[in-house]
DNA sequence: TCCTAGCCTTTACC
DNA sequence: AGGTAAAGGCTAG
């Protein structure tokens, strides 16, 4: 398949967004859905295996308008330097049963082990498929996951968010709940909603409504976000937000949504994307 | 109603 | 080896 539009594929799939691709002999292996597919990039060419050029169209974004995209949040030199920086990185559109649960993983964890933990549960509660001469696990399923106990959970690492997966499997089984409805919705409702899920705060929802469900005005908040905000944003805040964002580790749901409502207003209805090029960019800074 | 402190498990990396 | 930070959320008060 042949490029028209920019893109990355290693700067999408190695930015954080993503948990359960690898790269194997030049090529990335991932399961997306009932899907295992391959797929590699030589300059402008896309090669896969395992999926038609639709979905990887529908998976990748590659629909997204990115130098439109880059306009609308090129709002300063920091993410300017971003922006070129990462040239080509997109979202990706992850299936919202996965990313749900693997945000309820991320709580005060560490990238290497949330890929640990999702690959765990996959072992043994997912279907197994073979592929390219390698097995892979799909991801279980909400009914897979609901009939598992708490203590299967531990045991694929996951300490005290085994009781909240559980109870948000439990929860998608017993009220037959939709996820990709979500979309529909504006995107104050879908969090709303998503926000009466176990586990699930506001920062968990906001990266289950940007990296799945089309919300790009969602912009999730984390350690490092919080950083990037005080080092480089702070200017643009109220002193007093500062001098509280840097007295104290963790946010208060008031002050998140004080930097969410600023990014918004600051970067505009991308302010998603924006996130997620600073992210990046602040991380692979040292 | 809103806010805060204390607690929750495990892993990776220093 | 020991400590700390890690894509936070829940609950009692």
């Amino acid at each position: 398949m042949r490029l028209t539009v920019p893109f990355d594929l290693d700067f999408s799939l190695c930015c954080g967004q993503v948990f359960r691709w690898q790269k194997l002999d030049g090529w990335w292996y991932g399961v997306v859905g009932d899907k295992v597919l391959k797929i590699r990039q030589c300059g402008c060419e896309l090669e896969f295996e395992g999926a038609d050029e639709g979905f990887v169209r529908y998976y990748f974004r590659l629909d997204d308008d990115l130098a439109e995209i880059g306009r609308c949040v090129d709002r300063d030199s920091y993410i300017h330097t971003a922006l070129k920086q990462y040239a080509g990185l997109r979202l990706v559109r992850q299936e919202p049963w996965n990313c749900l649960v693997g945000f309820i993983c991320s709580i005060q964890k560490n990238i290497p082990a949330i890929e640990n933990m999702l690959q765990q549960m996959s072992s043994l509660f997912g279907v197994e498929r073979e592929f390219d001469g390698k097995a892979f696990h799909l991801f279980p399923t909400a009914e897979q996951l609901a009939l598992a106990s708490e203590i299967g959970l531990r045991k694929c690492s996951l300490g005290f968010r085994a009781k909240y997966v559980k109870a948000t499997a439990q929860k998608i089984v017993d009220e037959n709940f939709d996820l990709n409805s979500l979309r529909q919705l504006p995107y104050l409702e879908a969090r709303s909603k998503l926000l009466e899920f176990m586990g699930v705060g506001l920062k968990v929802a906001d990266c289950v409504l940007l990296f799945s469900l089309d919300k790009t005005e969602a912009f999730p908040v984390d350690v490092w976000v919080k950083r990037v905000i005080l080092n480089h944003y702070s200017d643009k805040l109220s002193s007093e937000l500062v001098k509280r964002l840097q007295s104290r580790q963790t946010l208060t749901n008031k002050e998140y949504l004080k930097i969410g409502d600023f990014a918004r207003g600051y970067f505009g209805q991308y302010a998603g994307y924006a996130q997620e090029y600073l992210y990046h960019y602040e991380r692979t800074q040292r």
